[in-house]
DNA sequence: AGCACGCCGACT
DNA sequence: GTCGGCGTGCTC
């Protein structure tokens, strides 16, 4: 007898545990762990998703075991390997085993669920019975029921005056099409076994003798080739085609990419290679921090350990920020190692991205690059796993189960015994600082490729700028952007503030139109002409007077892309400019086409918010500007100043990426912040010195660890109640030399409709920390059915 | 999550 | 009596 152990996809914590499974004796020799199935589960027998994550043979019979009901996958889909990263994420986040072992697959792999009800005879409830009239099946969640409703429903089930039938989809599909395969050999015989009116079968006899290939796609016959679809029935009736249904790529590669050989290494690349390469050969999981300034020329580096891993028969792992993943980018990993590449990234459908998953996980893709996600691929020889932009935010999971992908690639790499790459032109702190403590190999890239200065950066003073406080163009700024326009070189701009308005106030009585939902005031939007809040989603019209007090004098604030290019295009009417944020590239296939124009110099200025500092590469770029450095410095968060020194730096890097020597000019309220001037002086290790000097006067990462805890609640004083009440527990519980934050209202107390409290443990070692934790966790959700939320953020990337 | 059970006040 | 609301406990 075999029994599986499944987890089931019921995420809660009386359930995040395996239950045992009777496995049919038809597929018993089947079953292996990793594999999706089908169980049902709880007191109606309800049917659900599950992972096997083992499977065992016992003799003693077993106490009334249910049976597994089905299989969802003919192979395993998770390897031995995640199903053991699952669970040790599962301890290290918080989060349920379930959670885990679905973020690690392609979003489809999560089964829909459908719950019918069929009415066996006619219901004698009036209401009921119009909604569940006799012998239809209805789908229960697409009707409304009341909780009476739906009791009577569980009654009337019992009665067996009601059937309900529970399905499990499996939304995984691989893409099929027809194929034909040519029979025929002997072209004559068949021709005189048509009949002379059989037009449409000689025409394709005709057709196939033409082509010289075996194999057609019954589409392309059919509808390019005009031929008849009844004729190809005939064909395959008397045996001269063959059908057969072949599995297809949904995003096929369209685009034939030319070889690129490596380039020439300068010698501060080539001993990071040697160093890395030599850990791949030893097979030792060593981590790396490769410091190297903008245009120093890191993916090279990448690319030829690549090379490495995959001349000794391993896979590569390449993770980027998902901004970073451009086509450019793309392109020079395709261009490097062709087919034997898996893209995975937020452009994909999902169809497409199941796909590219299964490439990997059959062993055809030898090369993964992808953002976040991406760090759980299927690679089952990894040689080399490697972070870009390493100190980049969205390593971070900002939801369930709150995994830090770089902690993932650092297990994965001891399970593999392979070296981790973190890349970077501004390491995080937490990084460099365990590089200065030996703990990572730190290989620096100091100076650019070809011998490149890097760009002039001025710093412009906004105060002094004092003709136009609203102006958003300094003299300078302006004077170089008509300079650079007519010498015929690009522009790229950032404003880190989307919209084209920030808020609006009415002049008379001073009220400020803010989100209903939300602690926040509403943006203005010109080109969907409405109100939007960029928490919640939000959207109203744009009020003609004040809506408290009617008055016209109404004015608006702040300002963003959209009012930033309708500005510049008054002030340089001769230059074509594009607008790159949220709202423009929402679209699929937009920011491709805004970096094509641009690369191929039919637009001249790219302005943009933070999505234009990573990744992009044009040669013919000499100028960047920054309009206000201080957005991000305004931030009450600890890590503002760090934030702030990445951007500045990271957009001056696409300057002068070539030849032509760059320039940079920065505007700014604050000219002598130091992050604003080390950004300036390209003085990373400054600004490391200063902001670790801060961070251990006031307590902070990477001199002590951090936990957030959020409480929210629909009343802000149920919120801020629990908080307390939290805070009491764990002062009571943790170490002396914890520090414990708060509980503090969230900076915007309020989002969707919920208030928010937080409270933030700093520690450096408590061992009774994980247990409290716990704890919280359990009680997070004997509560969470009174609607109040606990959410655990182990190592949080803010304190907002 | 979703289902059942038990307790309790309210109502034809 | 029993209907409907609510809190609690369990799911191989």
């Amino acid at each position: 007898m075999k029994v599986a152990e499944v987890i089931v996809d019921v995420p809660t914590l009386q359930t995040n545990t395996p239950y045992s499974y009777l496995l049919p004796a038809d597929l018993c020799d089947h079953a292996a762990p990793g594999m999706r199935v089908v169980v049902p589960f709880g007191k109606g027998d309800r049917l659900v998703e599950g992972f096997i994550i083992k499977v065992e043979v016992t003799s003693t019979a077993q106490p009334a075991l249910k049976m597994v009901s089905g299989y969802l996958d003919e192979e395993p889909v998770l390897t031995p390997e995640l199903l053991k990263l699952a669970n040790w994420m599962a301890k290290t986040t918080f989060s349920f085993q379930i959670s885990c072992l679905l973020t690690m697959l392609p979003n489809v792999m999560k089964a829909k669920y459908q719950t019918i009800a069929t009415a066996n005879q006619v219901l004698t409830d009036e209401k009921l019975r119009s909604k569940l009239p006799l012998q239809v099946p209805v789908e229960l969640t697409k009707v409304d029921f009341s909780p009476a409703e739906r009791r009577k429903i569980q009654k009337l089930r019992q009665q067996g005056a009601l059937t309900i039938k529970y399905h499990v989809h499996n939304q995984a599909r691989a893409k099929l099409i027809t194929v034909l395969e040519n029979q025929i050999t002997d072209f004559t015989t068949v021709a005189s076994q048509l009949r002379a009116n059989a037009t449409e079968q000689q025409k394709l006899l005709a057709y196939l003798k033409q082509h010289q290939q075996t194999r057609f796609v019954q589409q392309n016959l059919v509808q390019t080739a005009g031929l008849s679809r009844s004729a190809v029935q005939s064909f395959v009736k008397r045996g001269w085609l063959k059908k057969m249904m072949v599995e297809q790529r949904r995003a096929p590669e369209l685009q034939q990419y030319v070889r690129d050989a490596a380039k020439k290494l300068t010698s501060d690349q080539q001993r990071a290679v040697t160093a890395i390469q030599a850990a791949i050969t030893a097979e030792v999981s060593r981590p790396f921090l490769l410091e190297g300034v903008t245009g120093s020329g890191k993916t090279e580096v990448y690319l030829q350990t690549i090379q490495r891993a995959l001349e000794l028969g391993k896979q590569a792992l390449m993770l980027v920020p998902e901004i970073a993943l451009t086509p450019q980018m793309v392109r020079r990993v395709k261009q490097r190692f062709g087919t034997q590449v898996a893209i995975i990234h937020s452009g994909l459908a999902n169809g497409e991205k199941y796909d590219e998953w299964r490439r990997i996980r059959n062993g055809a893709a030898q090369v993964v690059v992808g953002a976040r996600s991406a760090v759980f691929a299927p690679l089952q020889r990894l040689g080399i796993i490697i972070l870009d932009e390493e100190h980049d935010a969205s390593y971070k999971q900002e939801d369930n189960p709150r995994y830090q992908t770089r902690s993932v690639a650092f297990w994965r790499a001891r399970y593999h015994h392979c070296p981790v790459v973190l890349g970077s032109a501004t390491p995080s702190l937490e990084s460099r600082a365990r590089a200065e403590k030996g703990r990572y190999q730190l290989l620096r890239l100091p100076t650019r490729i070809n011998q490149q200065k890097l760009p002039q950066t001025q710093v412009v003073d906004m105060t002094k700028q004092a003709a136009a406080p609203t102006e958003l163009f300094s003299e300078p700024l302006l004077t170089a952007i008509k300079e650079k326009l007519a010498s015929h070189e690009q522009i790229v701009l950032l404003l880190n503030r989307r919209g084209f308005s920030s808020f609006m106030l009415c002049r008379d009585c001073g009220y400020v139109l803010q989100c209903p939902n939300c602690d926040i005031s509403l943006t203005m939007h010109l080109d969907t002409k409405t109100m939007k809040c960029h928490y919640c989603g939000y959207e109203t019209q744009i009020p003609k007077t004040c809506p408290n007090c009617h008055s016209h004098q109404i004015r608006y604030f702040g300002t963003g892309t959209e009012k930033a290019v309708q500005q510049l295009a008054t002030l340089v009417p001769q230059a074509r400019i594009a607008r790159m944020d949220v709202d423009t590239t929402k679209k699929k296939g937009s920011l491709a086409e805004i970096l094509r124009k641009f690369g191929q110099q039919q637009t001249d200025i790219l302005l943009g918010t933070q999505m234009i500092a990573k990744g992009l590469d044009f040669p013919n770029v000499t100028l960047v500007g920054v309009l206000n450095a201080d957005t991000g410095l305004e931030l009450p968060d600890f890590r503002a100043s760090e934030r702030t020194f990445e951007l500045l730096t990271q957009v001056a890097g696409r300057a002068g990426r070539a030849e032509k020597p760059g320039q940079v000019i920065i505007q700014t309220y604050n000219p002598d912040h130091y992050a604003i001037r080390y950004a300036q002086q390209h003085d990373y290790e400054s600004f490391f010195r200063h902001e670790m000097r801060l961070r251990h006067l006031s307590g902070y990462p990477p001199y002590y660890f951090t936990v957030k805890l959020t409480v929210n609640a629909p009343q802000a004083r149920e919120a801020a109640q629990l908080a307390f009440q939290l805070q009491e527990e764990l002062q009571a519980q943790l170490a002396k030399t914890t520090i414990l934050l708060g509980p503090t209202p969230r900076p915007i107390a309020r989002i969707n409709k919920r208030y928010y409290y937080q409270l933030i443990i700093k520690y450096k070692q408590d061992p009774k920390l994980h247990a409290s934790l716990e704890h919280i966790q359990q009680h997070a959700q004997q509560i969470s059915r009174t609607g109040v939320q606990i959410a655990i953020d182990p190592d949080p990337i803010s304190f907002m």
